[in-house]
RNA sequence: GCGGGAGUAGCUCAGCUGGCCAGAGCAUCAGCCUUCCAAGCUGAGGGUCGCGGGUUCGAAUCCCGUCUCCCGCUCCA
């Protein structure tokens, strides 16, 4: 296990959004992250990963991958593409889900869905036919005949016309993607804010969950495709591929990495929420009926694993959901303490069999699997566990961020875990000069084939191991005049700064064992 | 989309009652020092003051417009 030492906090829950903003500003003056195409000014909600920024996520990733498929021999690993065929999100339900018309109202600020507004309009004019048929029944007794009074009487025909008309002008104009027209329906109906009850609204918006692409190079021929919203997809379409080919029995799971797309209403708080992000999705399939044990076999592990890394569990939490998603029976997500609080970090759900029934109603193929056991046939049941990799970096990089008193000076380090620290060792000449440097890059090429290194002769050695703190490097190799002679060097910690006297020849061991795997899992 | 805040060197900022020609610290680079926990010495590079327009003899500084970022609200699989 990864030990975390003591370490001063230097600002308090009081200063969160301060040391967010510092976090940020960190990330960048050392590589981390850099704001996409800052050169024109940014673009809102999609960030860059920079050298060190590119080393930690990749180290994140490969964590993750050595844990879910190497350590488990029953999850295998799939990459698939983001393009996808678009009933895809046909059959996944992204398509009809989540395209909703947008409408505010500029003097409440409130938004609503118009497709909503329109609807309790239409609603509240059925509710006059209601009355209207109830002053009826009053009036005629008990010879009144609801069908013939609804089918006939002027008034609720005229109410059931209005209605119809509404409906078939909103389902045209949404059809035609003409939102002006909804737009004016809104306002010819004089439908007020309920909240304000002005009229003042703004034109309708489409929000689409998925960014829209075409494939095809000249324009005529191409067909429209999606960007994928989610991983999980293009696991579900291979599941049989899968299954045969690697020969593998339930229950097993498919374990991908990669980019995701989602077009949010509100990307922000900088890596949480970008438009652009990658996902780390495992899907297990297992027998009907088996879901809520195995469900909660990867709650536990998964925060096992994230335990493993050696943050504080107090910063972690289960938060169970009660308002289910349309394919969930159960979920849950494990939730960080961010510097702006406890959000979501990675989710947990028995999907149940809705995916791979979908799949097979869309496309006309038997998504099944035979189960020797029961000599039966079914859709197997899933249970997601997808985590957001940039927000596992998120994680790891405000969890890491440390200024500590040091004999009255402030020392700014990241104490990354080891395994997953961009740069294992800088390798540092005490001088520049008497066949130091030469002596260092000898140990450099001892390590740099297995461990990212780097080397460093500016500056004094104390400026040194403080750049190497700012970027989390374990351990810092010193190389002195006493190096030339009996071949050792010092090897500095980067958590307790600690100073040891090593021989050249056990640098290798000693690095292996820090960043080694198996302490962590 | 609305409301609030902000945009000056890689970073943090000063200058903003209009007029030393755009500054400081840190960082970067070269050299000196040869030093085991940063900020020693010398020198160098780097900024169309977000962008566009206007007022003025003259604008980073005033006015208008515009873009971008951050925070809050609305949505959230």
């Amino acid at each position: 296990m990864y030990k975390c030492n003591e370490y001063v906090y230097f600002c308090d829950m009081a200063n969160y959004e301060e040391v967010f903003k510092k976090v940020v500003a960190h990330a960048k003056e050392y590589g981390f992250i850099f704001q996409s195409s800052e050169l024109y000014d940014g673009l809102a909600a999609v960030y860059d990963y920079g050298p060190n920024g590119s080393e930690l996520k990749n180290n994140i990733r490969n964590y993750w991958w050595k844990s879910m498929v190497n350590m488990n021999e029953n999850i295998v690993g799939l990459d698939s593409s983001i393009f996808m065929h678009p009933t895809t999100w046909k059959a996944s339900g992204h398509v009809d889900a989540f395209n909703d018309p947008l409408i505010d109202n500029k003097d409440s600020k409130k938004r609503y869905r118009a497709d909503v507004l329109i609807e309790d309009y239409v609603a509240k004019i059925e509710g006059k036919i209601e009355k209207e048929v109830k002053k009826a029944i009053k009036r005629f007794g008990d010879s009144f005949d609801k069908e013939q009074f609804v089918g006939t009487n002027p008034r609720v025909l005229g109410y059931k016309s209005k209605c119809m008309s509404i409906m078939q002008r909103f389902s045209e104009a949404m059809a035609a993607n003409k939102l002006d027209d909804v737009k004016t329906l809104i306002k010819e109906l004089g439908i007020v804010c309920p909240v304000s009850g002005t009229k003042n609204w703004t034109d309708v918006r489409q929000f689409n969950l998925m960014f829209k692409t075409q494939m095809g190079s000249t324009a005529d021929g191409a067909s429209d495709l999606y960007l994928r919203p989610e991983t999980a997809q293009g696991i579900f379409v291979n599941f049989l591929n899968v299954q045969k080919t690697a020969r593998m029995k339930i229950p097993f799971g498919i374990a991908q990495t990669g980019k995701a797309f989602r077009n949010e209403i509100v990307a922000r708080q900088f890596i949480f929420r970008m438009r652009e992000f990658e996902q780390m999705e495992m899907q297990f399939f297992v027998r009907p009926g088996k879901e809520m044990k195995w469900y909660e076999h990867w709650k536990d592990s998964r925060m096992k694993w994230h335990l493993s890394l050696g943050i504080d569990k107090e910063l972690f939490r289960f938060h169970d959901h009660d308002n289910l998603a349309h394919y969930a029976n159960a979920a849950c997500d494990i939730e960080f303490k961010f510097p702006f609080g406890f959000k979501e970090l990675e989710g947990i759900h028995s999907r149940t069999d809705f995916d791979l029934k979908s799949h097979q109603k869309h496309s006309g193929r038997k998504v099944q699997y035979f189960d020797p056991e029961i000599n039966e046939s079914y859709i197997p049941y899933v249970v997601e566990t997808s985590i957001g990799l940039d927000r596992m970096f998120l994680t790891i990089l405000s969890n890491s961020y440390k200024e500590e008193k040091v004999n009255g000076e402030n020392r700014l380090v990241l104490s990354i875990p080891a395994l997953l620290a961009p740069v294992k060792a800088a390798v540092l000449p005490l001088t520049k000069k008497d066949g130091l440097p030469e002596k260092a890059r000898e140990i450099l090429s001892l390590l740099q084939c297995d461990f990212l290194c780097q080397y460093e002769e500016k500056d004094s050695i104390g400026k040194r191991y403080r750049r190497q703190d700012a970027i989390g490097t374990p351990y810092c190799i010193t190389v002195d005049h006493q190096s030339l002679e009996d071949n050792t060097v010092t090897v500095r910690d980067r958590d307790t700064m600690a100073q040891e006297r090593v021989a050249i020849d056990r640098l290798y061991t000693l690095v292996s064992k820090k960043v080694d795997f198996r302490n962590y899992l």
